[in-house]
Parts: structure tokens; C-alpha cells; sequence
DNA sequence: GTAAACCTGGCA
DNA sequence: TGCCAGGTTTAC
């Protein structure tokens, strides 16, 4: 599910909420997810206050006081609501609740993930390995630009949309979001990076920022049950050009929109307004 | 490069 | 019943 937009979404619905309460109590309900969850993992959250919250490729960060972060991950189905804890007496916590962490105000963040792709874990977000290899935030320009997009491109044969969905090449982009640059920048996803001219690439990158400043701006896509920390459906879903509309028109020509696969994963693209 | 793996739910 | 899904990682 969640690609840079919504991770940010979700950061910005519940930052208000975190900010200053300290951490009550940690429950791990399935501790099995896309990495077993650290058997210290609630020890080293209970008692800790949260300072701030940030969000690096598609992992959310709850910034704590003792220089170490809360880190999520939400894979393709997880997500973090905020309620009251203890509403009702004896409300079954859902099925796919895998970890509740209750903060002192009475409220409590449930992570929901039926998939369990997602991950989390408490640790220094400077030196995290998960970090590491992650490559620039799209919209750091003094990093990520058109000179950057072309100088990965004359080493390789990549395609534009598998580079773009390399997280060490950007961060934060996933399969919507690739598919909707690429319409916005007027590129087919097969499109080979190494044969863009430096214009291109420029228009590559910018258009990286102008459709994730949209998707945040709408609250991110809810194609099927994305929601916010608070439960608001976002609203870029309604935005999208391409994806998930193959054999729709296009509505910027007219033409239908074409499906094929790329690196394994659906592309959708109108064959007229690409090239 | 592509396929399959992880896991569950939704839809035709 | 089979196929597909917002992600990531591993293996041919």
C-alpha cells in the first residue's frame, strides 16, 4: 500500500497526536512480520516520550528522547490507527492487530497489517542498516535531478520505471506513482533511461515532485482501504490518469489506456500521449 | 533481466 | 478456483 504520499499522510494525521505523550505500554500480539519483531522491542519503547515525527522513503519515524526512533514500514497492507484506548470493555482487538502501542493520554496506536509485510523495530535512525542503501529524497533537488537521472543512465539498460522504483535510486516511489509520473513526464514505462536526453531527465525528476506534492496535497490513494492514522480515506485515487484504468479513456486524448508488465508489475500508459 | 517467495483478502 | 494487489528480497 503505502508509497511516499501516503507514508506522509499518515505521518501528518498522527503527528499532533504523538507529539509529547510518552509511551505507556507496548502489547505484541504476532510478532511475525515481514522480520520478527526484537524480543526488546516493547522494552525499548514503554516510558519513552515522543518528540517528533519524520518519514524517510516509506518508513514513518517516531522520533523518541533518547536520540533512537520508533521505525514502520507498512508493506502493501499495513496500517496505524490512532483511537481511545479501553472504548468498550472486552472489544476483541481485530484479527490483523498485530501490535498496540498505548500512549499515556488513554489513546493508543493499533498496527493493522493482514499481509504482515510490514516491519518495525526501535533503533538510531542516523546508523539504521534499513537506511543504508536508500537512495535521495525525490524532492531534494540538489540531489535528485535531471544530472543525477543521466549519469545512472549511461551505465545501464534499465528501463525509466524500474530505475524509478528502485529504492536506491529515489526513495519512496512505488507502482502507483511510477505509473503517474510517467504520463505526467509523456514516457512509456519500457522506455530505457540511457536513451533520455538531460531534458528529459529533468523532466523526469520534476515531474517525480509535481504529481507527489499533488498525491500528498489529496491525502494519497485509498484504491482499496488506505487510511490515514485517523481513518480518512484520501482523495488522489480520483486523480490518477493511468493507473488501474486500462481500457479507459484517456482524458487527455481520448485513447485507451494500455496495460503491460514491467519488471513484473502491471504499468498502465496511453499509448498516444507517451512515447 | 524475470520469477518466486513472503501472506491474506477481494473479486471475477 | 484462480488471479491479482500499494513492497521487498532472494534465487535462477
Amino acid at each position: 500500500m503505502p508509497e511516499l504520499p501516503e507514508v506522509e499522510t499518515i505521518r501528518r494525521s498522527l503527528h499532533p497526536l504523538v507529539v509529547g505523550r510518552r509511551v505507556a505500554a507496548v502489547e505484541v500480539r504476532r510478532g511475525d512480520l515481514r522480520r520478527p519483531l526484537d524480543e526488546g522491542f516493547p522494552r525499548q519503547l514503554v516510558g519513552r516520550l515522543v518528540l517528533s515525527t519524520a518519514r524517510r522513503a516509506k518508513y514513518l519515524l517516531f522520533e523518541l528522547e533518547n536520540g533512537r526512533s520508533w521505525i514502520v514500514h507498512f508493506g502493501m497492507s499495513g496500517r496505524l490507527l490512532h483511537r481511545r484506548a479501553n472504548t468498550r470493555v472486552g472489544e476483541a482487538a481485530g484479527k490483523h492487530d498485530h501490535v498496540v502501542v498505548g500512549l499515556d493520554d488513554n489513546t493508543e496506536l493499533v498496527f493493522r497489517d493482514p499481509r504482515r509485510f510490514g516491519l518495525m523495530l526501535v533503533d538510531d535512525a542516523r546508523s539504521c542498516p534499513l537506511f543504508a542503501g536508500i537512495g535521495p529524497e525525490p524532492f531534494d533537488r540538489g540531489t535528485f535531478n535531471g544530472a543525477y537521472l543521466k549519469g545512472l543512465g549511461r551505465r545501464t539498460r534499465r528501463s525509466i520505471k524500474d530505475v524509478l522504483m528502485d529504492q536506491r535510486v529515489v526513495a519512496g516511489l512505488g507502482n502507483i506513482y511510477v505509473n503517474e509520473i510517467l504520463f505526467a513526464c509523456r514516457l512509456r514505462p519500457r522506455r530505457r533511461l540511457a536513451g533520455l536526453t538531460r531534458s528529459q531527465c529533468d523532466q523526469v525528476t520534476e515531474a517525480c515532485r509535481s504529481v507527489l506534492r499533488e498525491a500528498i496535497e489529496h491525502k494519497g490513494s485509498s484504491i482499496s482501504d488506505f487510511l490515514d492514522g485517523i481513518g480518512r480515506r484520501g482523495g488522489y485515487q480520483f486523480k490518477h490518469e493511468v493507473y488501474d484504468r486500462a481500457g479507459d479513456a484517456c482524458r487527455r486524448c481520448g485513447t485507451s489506456i494500455k496495460s503491460v508488465l514491467v519488471g513484473g508489475r502491471s504499468s498502465f500508459y496511453c499509448p498516444v500521449c507517451q512515447r
